[in-house]
DNA sequence: AGGAGTTTGTGAACGGGAGAACAAAACGGA
DNA sequence: TCCGTTTTGTTCTCCCGTTCACAAACTCCT
């Protein structure tokens, strides 16, 4: 066991660690609606797509929350990796960009149930001012510094076309959001203590062509041994 | 230089670098459409967001496409990386999985310009059926195998609920895709040459929380230094 | 032609993560 | 109570990826 302060937890978490900790949740979740109220490294590995050794190590930074010889209880694991993480509070969110994809988000249920709350769906374009998507009424991007004043946001996510995107990034900064989740396909630039994930749906792909390319390459015909 | 076969590109391009190209490539569209026709490393690390010395080497894997002194031909490297990637050929895709998720990437444009080409919808909601979506008729799933035939399809995308993917991507790889880009959030098992690449939204969003929490958590008030 | 300036391509050091392997600890049965 | 069995928590080693730093190579100016 590491040193640590007796007042908090441990503070130094990997940040590969820290990307499988909600795969790790989402697959005790699972187990506990089916029933399971227990279940070793080695199930909970193979429930959640990784090595059992790299499980027990990653859950090793949260504490010794296993029993030897048993394994895990699974709603208590639970508990603690959704505290962990954090999703046991509530965070409020805005989406910018209501076109298909924001539309899409707005109804994600997987946002909800997670502690995510859409708190307002913004976009620039006067046309789509009132529709109603996901039980929300669409704002004008305007609107956003009060939203986020009212509602305490911290996480914004945006969903426009990429020559928005760091506008958007700017004024969503310039309102106090620290943490945003860019699904625009560009590069944007905020300040070093705002933190800012992307996803990008057409890399995913590429990187599947690459090895689709190399997977047929290599082969004269159609007939692969391998 | 690495040792290399002549007639052949290098081989062994590391998995983090392949990751990168896309990337590249989308900045050196950018670059070429503001009428950008040379660059140097710098620049382009600035546009992809990543330090110049990791772009210069994940460049060199390619071959050594620039000039001293002088930088990269924008236009010339383009085409290079489209092509190491394989986006310079056709990419017929089926999306399986027709709901909000589903609808936005048929729409999804960047799909195309990438030379992805969706060539079927499919959904197992009869309700759904004959819905037009982005230009294509929604068909029934047990349709997957006549399509992935007629079209040579070797990329699926599966946008389909939790429940539902393992099924679908049994079919699949049972039709004789290769390459599957997974949205359900939910681990599937697929033999090992074929190749799944996940995207979960909520995963990403949790990421950002936990981070959130532990900006606020160390400041007692709402005042942060930092 | 030659030298100063610029930028690429790469060797080498460094850090972090992955996986194997094992010691520590808990349970169960005799 | 004591021993065998099971499974966790952790150490150790290896490998991949990142970054620094510099030599090689090209351009431009005099």
């Amino acid at each position: 066991m590491t040193a640590r302060t007796s007042s908090e937890t441990a503070r130094d978490i990997p940040e590969a660690t820290v990307a499988r900790l909600p795969v790790y949740l989402r697959a005790l979740t699972t187990l506990s609606e089916q029933g399971t109220s227990t279940c070793s490294s080695e199930e909970l590995a193979v429930a959640a797509g990784v090595n059992s050794a790299k499980l027990r190590k990653d859950l090793s930074y949260l504490g010794s929350y296993g029993t030897r010889g048993v394994g895990y209880d699974v709603e208590y694991l639970r508990y603690q990796i959704a505290r962990e993480i954090g999703v046991t509070q509530d965070w409020p969110v805005v989406i910018v960009g209501i076109g298909n994809l924001g539309q899409a988000l707005a109804n994600y249920s997987g946002f909800r149930s997670r502690g995510f709350r859409t708190v307002a769906l913004l976009d620039a374009d006067p046309a789509r001012r009132d529709e109603v998507v996901a039980g929300l009424v669409v704002r004008p991007f305007a609107d956003l510094e009060q939203i986020v004043h009212d509602h305490a946001v911290a996480i914004g996510v945006i969903a426009t076309p990429a020559v928005a995107a760091q506008d958007v990034a700017d004024r969503m900064v310039a309102c106090g959001i620290t943490s945003i989740l860019n699904f625009a396909p560009t590069v944007i630039s905020v300040p070093d203590q705002v933190d800012v994930r992307k996803v990008d749906l057409s890399i995913e792909l590429q990187i599947l062509a690459y090895h689709e390319q190399r997977k047929t390459q290599g082969a004269p015909s159609q007939e692969v041994g391998a």
